[in-house]
DNA sequence: ATGAAAGCGCTAACAC
DNA sequence: GTGTTAGCGCTTTCAT
């Protein structure tokens, strides 16, 4: 059989004061070590070693009933299953909690906003003592007007009006410190394979790689950005176009790892070898593609999983406050993750 | 500011018994829809009435505490970052969870037997109806001892005895049925790409592979085994070497997804088109590969979220049943997903 | 048809 | 130094 039959009695902290032959009241203050009670020593080891005796846990449920905090936090984001990104948020997040005790109240809202309401009523019927409102890519959103009833912590996303504290990556700062990886090695001619979706991303990446540009001087060229959606499939287009051009840049800057995926795939085409012929340079880090292609694609990760810490520790900030610390937006950077995709240019 | 200044006073029971101008006993009957108890249809009227009027919700905690029953149930697993497949069983069961009104409490434990234990008795004071024990990959697992004392089931996982209800994927059903698609195009002489790990999957994908030659009439070759070390280049290497032979075979059938990557990229460096030259089939269904490689790589999905919903289900059975139902072994199906890697062989 | 009261296990104000 | 007691919000037995 599966799991117990009898499911067996645990000491509560009455057991524990019968055991030591003192009150709840002594139990409680030792196991708490509640300051400013004067307390023997003896005493205190006693009920110490008694508690051991009974392997006594307190109930935590008992516990949040009366303290009014339950040390669990509601995790909540609008997709869970579709990336891997996922795992690397919660599990920064559950990490920090576990730091001080506390355990993540996980759901996902596949993004519909009743059941979003739903759930975020579901946490707080739990006494959750806070919630991390989590998107699964980098996203402007509005959340439930309940969310603004207890404390939260924006993760991977913000708000138009920034009323919540956020913590988003530094996709500037990442997108230039990808383009300068190529001028660096001596690229000038470097073309953007993006996507059409109009999301943070896409402005900031696109932004990042115009100011690494004008670091090194070199001119905007409009025509070096092809756009194209999403997957392989789209920057398999979108770097065939680009490496098909008389002028062919000899560096690609890919919006996502998907579609330098498709760029491996469009400079195979054309008899173009990577990185001798052309330097290839993703984002996201996604490590089934990133590192199961040949060679390794360098790229830019994505700190997930420093994000997923961040929002959790500024949660228990806010909640330890009471509530009234200013709303802070948080930029993470994204590290450059060096693999075998990127050399100097061919002599020409 | 980020949440809550004020933490809004919810309303009572009392609250609604005061409003309603009944007793906190009746307000429980009407409101728990409790049988067998005749109270005037008017009455419930006035205290539903008041119920909404006050926005009332039943506070978890308290209910737990009195009923014994928190509607939370722990999620253990050994690792959640490292796949996308953590999501989907994440996402099975807290659906299936949902439907009865449960929450999931996620822990992860990264296979540190220590961490374990102490999250299973965090899960344990927070009084979880019972627990999944998830393993990332098809295992066979010692779980806590602990884990014998309330409620669990084993998801993707089994212990050796068996003493505890479990779902894993038929593993030999996928590898047969991917076989048998390759033979059935026409295929007769088919590589085995494998794994040199000694896990559950590798014995029993082989055992499948085996099984659909036999179906077939056709010799089972050892040559045409070729065993490496996971990724994507140790499909690169066991694909070449069998692609290599004067008598290369013309269908592949990969282990993974991964190793199926690799095999890509070792038909492409020996000038072998898929499926026109070779076709290859994988196993595991990771979209990210085999969505995005091209041609689109058919495969064998691993049922994740039905594991995930079984894992729930079949947990929440055994905590209504009061724990003595008997342990039960289930395997379920691995969906043939069909993409363009696989064609007749090419004539002779 | 409705209500009083005990109690789930704990903490904390207060008393001694 | 230690103990009594009220109460967190709810369900449930037992009265009426």
């Amino acid at each position: 059989m599966g799991g117990a039959t009898v499911q067996v009695r645990t000491a509560t902290i009455r057991d524990v004061a019968d055991a030591a032959g003192f009150s709840v009241t002594t139990v409680s203050h030792v196991l708490n070590d509640v300051q400013g009670k004067r307390i023997a020593e003896n005493t205190r080891d006693r009920i110490r070693r008694a508690a051991a005796e009974l392997q006594y846990r307190p109930n935590r449920l008992a516990q949040g009933l009366r303290t009014q905090r339950t040390h669990t936090i509601g995790f909540v984001s609008d997709s869970i299953a579709t990336t891997p990104f996922a795992g690397q948020m919660i599990l920064g997040a559950q990490e920090a909690a576990a730091e001080v005790g506390s355990l993540l109240l996980l759901l996902s809202s596949g993004g519909d906003p009743d059941l979003e309401d739903r759930e975020l009523q579901a946490l707080v019927d739990r006494q959750v003592d806070g919630v991390v409102y989590a998107a699964m890519y980098h996203r402007v959103v509005t959340p439930p007007a309940k969310l603004h009833d207890l404390p939260a912590v924006l993760l991977d996303a913000r708000t138009a009006a920034n009323e919540f504290s956020s913590v988003v990556p530094d996709e500037v700062g990442g997108a230039r410190a990808a383009v300068e990886e190529l001028l660096s090695r001596g690229h000038r001619r470097i073309g953007f394979c993006t996507d059409a979706a109009d999301i943070p991303a896409t402005r900031a990446r696109l932004a990042g790689y115009r100011q690494a540009l004008e670091v090194y001087g070199v001119e905007f060229d409009p025509d070096l950005v092809s756009t194209s959606h999403g997957e392989a499939a789209g920057g398999f287009q979108s770097a065939s176009a680009l490496l098909s051009r008389p002028d062919r840049p000899t560096g690609l800057f890919c919006f996502t790892d998907r579609i330098a995926f498709g760029a491996y795939q469009a400079a195979a085409e054309l008899g173009l070898a990577v990185p001798q012929d052309v330097s290839i340079i993703g984002f996201d880090d996604q490590e089934l593609i990133s590192a199961n292609l040949r060679p390794g694609l360098t790229t830019m990760a994505l700190p997930h999983y420093a994000m997923g810490r961040w929002a959790v520790d500024t949660l228990l900030e806010q909640i330890n406050s009471g509530g009234n610390l200013p709303a802070v937006q948080q930029l993470l950077p994204c590290p450059l993750v060096r693999r075998a995709s990127v050399s100097s240019p061919p002599r020409a």
